[in-house]
DNA sequence: TTGAAAGCGTTACCAC
DNA sequence: GTGGTAACGCTTTCAA
């Protein structure tokens, strides 16, 4: 493989000019730099982006710091990272995340530009320290699904979308809507689900009704455990005719429940997930659909400009807007459903549900 | 950022001393290991995997050559070489690849162990002289669903496949089962699809049928393709009972096809598509399941073995076995189906079907 | 057992 | 314009 002095050799000049030619510096005579070029092209010369990465003190990659597995969303973001990256000259290296052991020990070894250029954490709320660490070794980080201190954040407006959803089941006439999410206090610290528990709370609130505290559960991110969750909810008194999930991930759990429960969906059972993940539409589940794709390709946007402006990124919080997609999970409550009583007086409201769906 | 020098000026040694407790030498004395081990605490100190790199040759990084956004299993792939990695030492840097020249221009520059360590490549046939040069540069490389000369390869069987999918919908009693593939001839030289195809025009054979070039149709890998060609073929004059899929993804397309031309799934059309990607069990697909997840895992296993090896790895391919898994799309041939008379005399057997399921 | 020094392949500053 | 030369942070002889 040849090196530096290989080209300088072939070509006559001094290594320091085969360094010009190849980071194109004004400073070189149209001569030498096509003699340079001849000989780079004649002896297949590359840089090693190791070699040039020591003086620079850079490392011509960007980290993507992800929960791969526990999200199916995760993908469909690191897709559109990988959309916005297009052919800059970075590569992306993948960090894993699977515990908060990880997760800080990733954060500290990344601390520093000969490991990444650019950090992108996804879902993940990075500690404030790990942030100010990064920020003093120059290394500029987006954050993605994920809000952080003086950080630029790319974010879905999650407490809206459960008021979309929220509001969609009460227009239809649901009074007992339940809430199945992520457990508040999960080891990451994720607070999507929160935002979106959140977003429900305030519509159910805002058409006079009270949460019963039966009717919100919560659990890992796991269709399974949403299953399971579900299963207790609709074994309950006076069950809920609606539920509203954190995620689709979580629905097609509340699905699988209401199927094994003899429960059919919509009559019996409305369902509203979260996301639109591409499953959704084949489980024809109604649902909110955040923008998972472009909000991967405007992090990656975002830390490109960092990058390229050679200063730490505005931190400005950048909101995408999410959207109603109404299919096949939600239709009316049963009419028996209202006969059967609410699981608690407190729940029956004084004032009416507004009937009108101002999701859209 | 503490570097070698400062660890080493604490403790009291020499940088050497510092290398050598890091890269634990046995010939270190406990007392001074112990000073310098404290020291490294002490300033939180790190190695540059840079400054590692350079004198080693080495990058630490571990490369993943993919057609990220090409096939919806690719996605199922990774996930698998991320957990085969675990917490292997090395990094995963993703080279997505869109075009056959930006394939080469990937691979070129990933000649030399100071890029990447080793090599994973998904779905992508390189050519035999990208290979040698990998392999001169002392850069394992492990193929995942792809074959190449003088390398591993994890494959799926995927002629084994065809023949499963055809058979089931023989064993239904259909004989005008059509085919929708990739384009034999596409770009990159993928080959599964043709494997499948093969296996298709396999157990037709073993059948006695004979196959209607008319049913058999190639398009880009695309749901929206295949639902073009779709729709031709249930337009023809004697359209087919069945159509077999080269993957869930045009399998899909199929099934909107179907649902746009009227025609009802499974009872007045049947659809196998092949690898069981996860919305495949939501659109109650019956398809050949590969282990996607596995076939990833085990790549990095084989890759991470002939890094430790530090030799070339064998070039044994790993054969994964497929499963047919029925669910919803398959049914017996409207009985209306043998009334209408075949498309084609020629392809109305002499000899019948067997009648039998062999695929399990 | 340990330290000094050379070297890995580049870049960047400083002369010329 | 161009060529030395000193870094960059580490590993690895080679002596001691």
């Amino acid at each position: 493989m040849a090196t530096i002095a290989d080209v300088a050799a072939r070509a006559g000049v001094g290594a320091s000019t085969v360094s010009r030619v190849l980071n194109d510096h004004p400073r070189v005579s149209a001569a030498t730099r096509v003699r340079v070029l001849d000989a780079i092209v004649a002896l297949d010369y590359r840089p090693s982006p190791l070699a040039q990465g020591l003086p620079r003190g850079r490392s011509h990659a960007l980290g993507a710091v992800v929960p791969f597995f526990t999200h199916a969303s995760a993908v469909e973001r690191l897709r559109g990272v990988v959309a916005g990256l297009g052919d800059s000259r970075y590569d992306l290296v993948l960090y894993n995340v699977e515990s908060p052991r990880q997760r800080d020990e990733q954060l500290a070894s990344l601390t520093r530009r000969s490991r990444a250029d650019g950090l992108l954490i996804v879902s993940l709320p990075p500690p404030a320290d790990d942030l100010a660490r990064l920020a003093s070794a120059g290394v500029p980080v987006v954050l993605l699904d994920a809000r952080g201190e003086g950080v630029p954040a790319v974010l879905t407006d999650d407490v809206e979308g459960g008021r979309i959803a929220t509001r969609h089941l009460l227009s239809l006439g649901h009074e007992r809507v339940a809430f199945v999410g992520d457990d508040p206090a999960n080891p990451f610290g994720f607070v999507s689900s929160s935002e979106r528990e959140r977003g429900y709370r305030e519509s159910l609130a805002a058409a006079g009704l009270t949460v019963d505290p039966d009717y919100v559960v919560h659990g890992p991110h796991v269709r399974g455990v949403a299953r399971r969750l579900t299963e207790h909810l609709l074994a309950l008194r006076h069950p809920p005719t609606a539920v509203f999930t954190a995620s689709d991930t979580q629905a097609l759990g509340v699905l699988e429940a209401a199927r094994s429960a003899g429960r059919r969906v919509p009559e019996d059972l409305s369902v509203v997930g979260f996301d639109d993940i591409e499953v959704s539409r084949y489980a024809r589940l109604t649902t909110v659909r955040q923008p998972l794709f472009e909000s991967g390709r405007r992090a990656a946007g975002l830390l490109l400009e960092a990058l390229a402006a050679e200063e730490p990124p505005p931190a400005v919080t950048h909101q995408l807007d999410v959207e109603l997609v109404v299919r096949s999970t939600t239709a009316s409550p049963p009419a028996a459903g209202r006969a059967a009583g609410g699981p608690d007086d407190s729940t029956l409201p004084g004032s009416e549900t507004d009937g009108t769906d101002r999701s859209r």
